[in-house]
DNA sequence: ATAGGGCTTCCAGTTGCTGGAAGCTCAAGA
DNA sequence: TCTTGAGCTTCCAGCAACTGGAAGCCCTAT
């Protein structure tokens, strides 16, 4: 199949695909004319990778979950612990942006978005810790 | 003043600082040793965009308000336009990351974690939609 | 005089793609 | 049969926002 096909059905975009080529997380075979020939482990590891990365793992994750799945001696302790390291890595970053998002929204509660320049939100950027 | 102690007293590292002046954020003069010079409105800059970067908003968003803070005939609608996309592109990134959470915390509550290769994250990742 | 730390520039790498150029291949229509 | 257009190929560059490292100058202290 060629990569437009697989494109569609795995729904990432070519030149998503080719990248996963060219860092090894999928090895495609070549056809005559020289175009990718995906087999269906192919279409299906692209799937993979790709509800992964919906989940927000990294592609290095993605290379460890993707042997894992393919190793069939895995221990699922394995796989819990990539994920929750993740899981631990997603909190983190949430509790950030919400500690932005609570600064923030409250600055432009504050600001009168009006024609005038007095701002409190410049005021705060800008004072002295 | 040195870009060392601007460093401490700015909190940015000096690498950034020198970013920072590439891309055009901050103008140090120059001693004649060819060492950068820094102002106390340098400074103050520096920790103006120290501040907004901890807030999240992007280097661009960053020239943006800086620029809005120099200017006396600003308007704070300008500056509140500015703050509250990007509190919305930070909801939106809240957003994604919560039901990423959501999706990966039944994930792995639902792996045993042990010695054996079952495993319910792999099934979720390998699932045909 | 020399050792060290701080400063300089420049280049490369990070993450995960994405856009674009130049050029080959293939299938369909005139 | 020729052409046209879509689809495929490779390679190079660029995004954001730094960060690390190398090579080399400068300054101070011993």
């Amino acid at each position: 199949m060629n990569i437009g096909e697989v494109s569609e059905r795995a729904g990432l975009p070519a030149k998503t695909i080719r990248y996963y080529e060219d860092i090894g997380l999928v090895r495609p075979l070549r056809s005559d004319n020289g175009y990718r020939a995906f087999r269906d482990s192919d279409i299906h590891k692209l799937a993979f990778l790709g509800r992964a990365r919906t989940l927000g793992f990294s592609i290095e994750d993605c290379r460890t979950l993707l042997d894992l799945y393919e190793d069939e001696t895995r221990e699922s302790a394995q796989v819990k612990a990539v994920a929750q390291e993740h899981l631990a890595a997603i909190d983190e970053k949430i509790a950030q942006l919400r500690s932005m998002h609570d600064t923030l929204s409250h600055l432009v509660d504050a600001c009168h978005g009006d024609h005038r320049p007095d701002c409190p939100i410049l005021k705060d950027l800008a004072k002295e810790p």
